[in-house]
RNA sequence: GCCGGCGUAGCUCAACUGGCAGAGCAACCGCCUUGUAAGCGGUAGGUUCGGGGUUCGAGUCCCCGCGUCGGCUCCA
């Protein structure tokens, strides 16, 4: 999600004697100190933020940090966690707190409560919230002499107690610094919220802050949603219940973003899947495993079969895998050592008991396969390689199946079965850098061609827990994968620790229409399996060697891919992609016979075309399409049959009236051919030429 | 897997504290013959997710299971 955009002002710099406050200098300055632009805080010349009632000791710089500023709004919300860590406090005394910081495009508060909160409940902490607000309580910042001081004064909340200690002397280790906001380096402070009026603390927090000056600059708020959550990210750890919210430096801000998340609900895949009839979880199948509708099947062959010649074209040769293998494949790839959990439990056949019960005969344990990987490798072993069929290129749309944990499976995006669009490519230690390289091209191509254009780069690197091979293997694969994405020119973003077992990876990360960013391809250099299935070459001198392995998957998974797309485009699938890309709608019945014809031509030249033929009128006819998000209609009526035209109308609403049927045809051919991706409209669509 | 919410017709949703399961859309059948986002009338559609329990009586309360949603953890 991405903050709605706000004009960005040059951050204002003051001087701040010693002795005066850094908020009074900035008033002085002449900042905003109210509206969206507001100074919230102040950042010192050292960068590091600081309340406005911050004293230097000697006379500095400070910038001020406007409310509708990345680090102004992530001060809001923190600040509206208090309000809300409060509120709880005050509607279910005994409560203990667990941590409240702020997050991307929000807050949350971790609480050991007696009873989970029910919405009911949220309604309750917002009014009380508000309240807080309204009532101007100033936050005030008091620094605690020592560990011993904070732990009397903390003695009846476990949860501050255990960060204070694993705070230790100095480091703040195990914690992550951008979620834990209660301890910072050095000193132990406390907020307490103290009565505009009368001075008295009405609650504290350990805290680092910093913080908005008194709570009435927290302008705009909203409690989003309760969730259980492991303290400190363990599921070793008791859960605590957790309560999501979101605040802004505005009440139009706060507008916006539920807006944003409006529209993300609209698009929703699953929501899009069952209203344009593309697919369906059926509960007789199980979860997370969708079956396609016709629909849902023909934007799934097209993207296949375009895929399927990229690949073509791109050297890969097609191969094809079962979906269930002995064990012993697995065993000797290292998944079964690695992922048995996350597998489908196996399946024992062939066992045979002798007539008093005692096994006769053992028996096999058969698998759902994960990965596709090992069958590839089989496939390169089945005889002698040479060198000179290097790289080869094995490719495969293969089905696989993971037991994903109930509480993940996501629609098409997090599904138990489903395919990937696999290969794998074998190639010598020459070839390796080179194929990294023009892989990425190909990948980057064929993510522009659906209409994804927005991307980065992340490496992950070894898992120190987690990984089988040397460290020169490792040092080697990462070298080869960080060279080929720093030479594409893209962002590289680095994820310490984030590979699968065997090998690093380079995955490509792509923004949607909503600039949510989603992984899709993958690709991982493997040295440990060409070693495991023992893969070999005979090299021009005719010795023996051991080829390098990339796996690679560029959709990652048709079916996510599927739901991305959905997604990235509201159901409004590119014409070249949508399941209907024309429907002829007669004004009366005996102008039907009329569009017969057109549909007849079109569908000659390879176009998905209905007439709707149905006893409904034409108004709803338009509607129903229109909602069904068909990129072309063609209406035809007296005037366009006199004419041998027809009229289109597009899914904007737009229109071009009376255009000759030929005309019509190779304009709608024309766009669906070159797999534009807009959504055709009465300016978009140059009729009249081939 | 864990915590919480939800599950009523194909879809979206009603049914006060336990008291005769209902509407719109979709489907089907008619009428209307239409120029750019819903014409009119009718018919049919239900083991209220499944199983067990409490009760004179359960869509509603309790237990178990399944599915789903939001998080946490996980994601080869």
């Amino acid at each position: 999600m991405v903050a709605p955009s706000s004009p960005v002002q040059p951050a204002l710099r003051v001087r701040v004697p010693a002795g005066t406050t850094a908020g009074a200098a900035l008033r002085e300055g002449g900042v905003p100190t109210s509206g969206p632009a507001a100074v919230v805080v102040a950042r010192d010349a050292q960068g590091v933020l600081r309340d406005l009632s911050w004293v230097p000791d000697r006379d500095t710089e400070v910038e001020a940090v406007a409310a509708n500023s990345p680090d102004g709004r992530s001060v809001i919300r923190h600040s509206c966690a208090h309000v809300l860590a409060q509120a709880v406090q005050q509607h279910f005394p005994g409560t203990k707190l667990g941590i409240g910081p702020p997050v991307t495009d929000g807050f949350y508060y971790d609480f050991d409560v007696e009873r989970p909160f029910t919405p009911e409940d949220l309604a309750d902490l917002e009014k009380a919230m508000r309240k807080i607000i309204k009532s101007g309580q100033r936050f005030s910042r008091r620094v605690l002499g020592s560990v011993s001081e904070a732990k009397r004064e903390l003695a009846d909340e476990p949860y501050k107690l255990e960060l204070i200690d694993i705070k230790g002397p100095g480091s703040n280790a195990g914690l992550n610094p951008d979620e834990v906001m209660e301890v910072g380096a050095g000193e132990l402070t406390m907020y307490d919220n103290v009565h505009p009026h009368t001075g008295d603390i009405i609650w504290s927090d350990l805290c680092r802050g910093p913080h908005v000056p008194t709570t009435r600059h927290i302008p705009a708020f909203r409690l989003m949603r309760t969730a259980a959550a492991y303290w400190r990210g363990n599921e070793q750890n008791s859960q605590l219940q957790r309560i999501y919210g979101t605040a802004w430096e505005s009440t139009e801000a706060l507008e916006r973003h539920l807006e944003l998340l409006a529209d993300a609900q609209r698009r929703d895949h699953r929501r899009l899947g069952a209203e344009l009839d593309l697919f369906s979880f059926p509960d007789e199948i199980g979860s997370g495993l969708p079956v396609f509708h016709p629909r849902g099947g023909t934007v799934r062959r097209v993207m296949e079969d375009y895929s399927r010649r990229r690949h073509e074209e791109a050297g890969y040769e097609f191969v094809n895998s079962p979906h269930i293998t002995k064990a012993q494949l697995f065993e000797m790839s290292g998944h079964l050592d690695w992922y048995a959990d996350s597998m489908f439990p196996p399946m024992h056949l062939d066992e045979e008991l002798a007539q008093d019960g005692t096994v006769r005969k053992p028996g096999q344990d058969y698998y759902l396969k994960p990965m596709n990987c090992p069958f590839h490798n089989l496939i390169y072993r089945s005889r002698g390689r040479s060198y000179r069929e290097l790289p080869l290129r094995l490719f495969e749309f293969g089905s696989v199946y993971r037991y994903e944990k109930s509480g993940v499976v996501h629609g098409l995006t997090r599904a138990r079965g489903f395919t990937q669009d696999d290969a794998h490519i074998y190639c010598t230690p020459d070839q390796l850098q080179g194929e990294i390289r023009s892989l990425l091209t190909f990948v980057l191509d064929l993510l522009r061609d659906f209409g994804l254009d927005d991307f980065y780069l992340e490496l992950s690197t070894r898992n120190d827990e987690k990984y089988v091979g040397s460290d020169e293997q490792w040092e080697q694969a990462t070298d080869a994968l960080r060279q080929a994405a720093e030479a594409s020119g893209l962002e590289l973003v680095l994820d310490p620790g984030g590979a699968a077992f065997y090998a690093p990876k380079i995955s490509v990360q792509a923004k949607d229409a909503l600039g949510r960013t989603w992984q899709l391809s993958t690709i991982q250099v493997d040295l440990q399996e060409p070693e495991l299935f023992e893969l070999e070459y005979t090299a021009s001198d005719g010795s023996r060697q051991r080829p390098y392995m990339i796996h690679r998957a560029l959709f990652g998974s048709i079916e996510r891919f599927f739901g991305i797309l959905t997604e990235h485009y509201a159901g409004a699938f590119p014409a070249w992609l949508a399941p209907v890309q024309v429907v002829g709608i007669p004004i009366a019945d005996e102008h039907i016979e009329h569009l017969q014809q057109v549909a007849k031509a079109l569908r000659a030249r390879g176009i998905r075309v209905e007439v709707d033929t149905s006893d409904e009128r034409m108004q709803k006819k338009i509607r129903t399409h229109t909602t069904q998000k068909v990129p072309f209609l063609l209406l035809a009526g007296n005037k366009d049959v006199e004419a041998g035209a027809v009229s289109f109308r597009f899914r904007d609403g737009s229109q071009v009236n009376g255009v000759a049927v030929e005309d019509a045809v190779s304009a709608i051919t024309g766009w669906v051919a070159r797999r534009e991706n807009r959504s055709p409209s009465a300016a978009e669509l140059p009729i009249g030429e081939s």
